[in-house]
DNA sequence: AATGTTTCCGTAACCGGTTACAGGAATTCA
DNA sequence: TGAATTCCTGTAACCGGTTACGGAAACATT
């Protein structure tokens, strides 16, 4: 409750601030002993350092924004996640992240160092904004148009389907569906991209017929499928373009009767967390979410620290679990 | 780029740090014109005051900790004007909001001066432990546990569904279906008591047989309809617990070939921004989202100025559009 | 023994604001 | 016209940290 300063820390140790300060960012030059008793007076006073005056102190802000975009269609847990990461590297480094909703460059230039940009869409002002003011940033997701002028780093997304493909024609599957998530920008195109070089590299036939729009979400991919259940289409196999989409196209097929994996397989693209626990617990193409936030704040470190960086994309690996299994004749 | 401070709006104004922070901060006593003098150079030299060291200064952090429960039913939109409310409320009083998803009370404490608690559980932690440190907090959204212990404000939950259900029986619907969230809490317990409470208020007889669980989603939703009309269930209305689930609901039902709101009529709970684009327009129960954060900012003011506060109910209102109509036999 | 190095730590200035206090100018009052 | 007010604004201390600088010990070197 009462507040401790660094003050109070240093008279009970029977030091100076400085010294105090010194412990605190674990700078060279302490006597082993002064810093370990140090180390327990503060842990003994309950001291937590005041990070505005400590930011104050410290010329620069040291903080970093995340803007995110208002309407995005991805769930609450891949934010999660994904701001874990960046929050962990980032502190790690003296910096506190905070998050700007409200799309505002002035505030963000005002109280951010440096941003990570989040849900960037094809005409969004941001990039461009940013740029004019100077501010640093990284844009995590990226799409042509804005790849090229500003450093993005993502997901693999073309060798992601490509890799889940791949895996259910080597389990003898010939009819493969795609459920993708249409018009919600580069991702799904790339993920489209990476479903028809599988379906190529095992030399089967591309037919439009069996790439069905689910709109990136649950009851998108349940819809879809049903519809092509009605349709009487053939296919032993979906690749969807999401978990969420998977899930929803499991439940589909379900209701109708089908058994997964038995008669039809089914892969996902994320591997939420729910993943592991859905039944039958879902094969999917693991998106290192931790992994493209921690190779976001580097990045974004380093362009901070006036060097030019390159975009980056993070590799993406194939789990197997039980929703795929062999093509049953 | 270059930091503007305070002090070289000073210089450039022809008046001293202490003139320029009093306009700042809109304090009296500072001639007309020498206010405008200084707000002219504030913007033209683009100058935005350092937040750190204004928390500094005034003694006390001046941030409330937002902290969110890490797995939330609701959706972004949902706290995302939450937060917007919450933001505007508290900035205007010299506060800025800092969200906390990790949960961690030593960082909410050491980082703010009240906390608003988002996503309170049964089993939560949160409110006892944030009492045992005397932190002022507020809960936005109540559960019979921790209702008489801490202040919190909640939507009227039990007169939304209320009249809902009456808005339906009014336009002369007899089996009216009631599509919950089931064991996701407080809420739905109340929303199904609203609906009993309609139903019995219009002396019709309650019918287990149509509560239907719909998981608070919208595959929940569209699933738990499917069902009910393959078991031939008889129903010319439905009034969800949430928009998600109600447009769920009228998937299923115009994928059956039934029209809305011609064969059965659809209500929803919510009113989020897309209620009103749906096709065919949700009429729905608006919770005023951005009342709700403007209440619990100012309790939370109230809590942190010492004062004795007591909970609040959100009034809430029935808002008819296009999916709900008029019973034809 | 005198001098040169290291190692450790205290001192004080500073970061960018806020605010109590005091004093000069303008205004009102006697 | 002199005194008392009122208005406005400058001065300086302070918030809780960080860090350049310098000095006192302790140790090594000749």
């Amino acid at each position: 409750m009462a507040k401790v300063t660094i003050q109070e820390v240093a008279r009970a140790a029977g030091v100076s601030k400085g010294t105090v300060s010194r412990v605190l960012n674990a700078r060279e030059g302490v006597n082993t002993e002064t810093r370990s008793s140090v180390l327990d007076v503060m842990t003994q006073l309950g001291y937590v350092p005041d990070p505005g005056a400590r930011n104050l102190a410290r010329r620069g802000k040291h903080v970093i924004g995340l803007s995110l975009d208002g309407d995005d269609r991805r769930g609450n847990t891949y934010y999660g996640i994904l701001r874990d990461a960046l929050e962990s590297r980032f502190s790690s480094e003296g910096y506190s992240t905070r998050i700007f909703s409200g799309y505002n460059p002035a505030m963000l230039e005002a109280e951010s160092d440096g941003v990570i940009l989040l849900g960037v869409h094809l005409d969004d002002s941001r990039p461009s904004q940013l740029e004019a003011r100077g501010v640093p940033f990284v844009m995590v997701g990226h799409s042509l148009e804005h790849a090229e002028r500003a450093p993005w780093v993502d997901v693999d997304n073309i060798l992601g389907l490509f890799e889940a493909v791949r895996h259910l024609t080597k389990l003898g599957h010939k009819r493969i569906a795609h459920l993708t998530g249409a018009s919600t920008g580069q991702a799904s195109r790339q993920r489209i991209e990476g479903y028809r070089k599988g379906i190529l590299e095992a030399k089967l036939p591309i037919n439009n017929l069996l790439v069905w729009d689910g709109e990136f979400t649950e009851v998108g991919g349940y819809r879809a499928v049903r519809r092509a259940l009605a349709a009487k289409l053939e296919f032993s196999a979906i690749a969807a373009a999401s978990d969420e989409m998977a899930y929803g196209a499991i439940m589909a097929l379900e209701d109708e009767g089908l058994r997964i994996p038995w008669d039809v397989s089914v892969t996902g693209f994320d591997d939420l967390p729910s993943a592991a626990n859905f039944k039958p617990a879902l094969s999917t193409v693991r998106q290192d979410i931790t992994a493209v936030g921690i190779r976001a704040a580097e990045m974004l470190l380093e362009s901070m620290a006036g060097k030019k960086v390159s975009s980056a994309l993070v590799p993406v690996k194939l789990i197997v679990r039980a929703s795929s299994g062999a093509h049953t004749t």
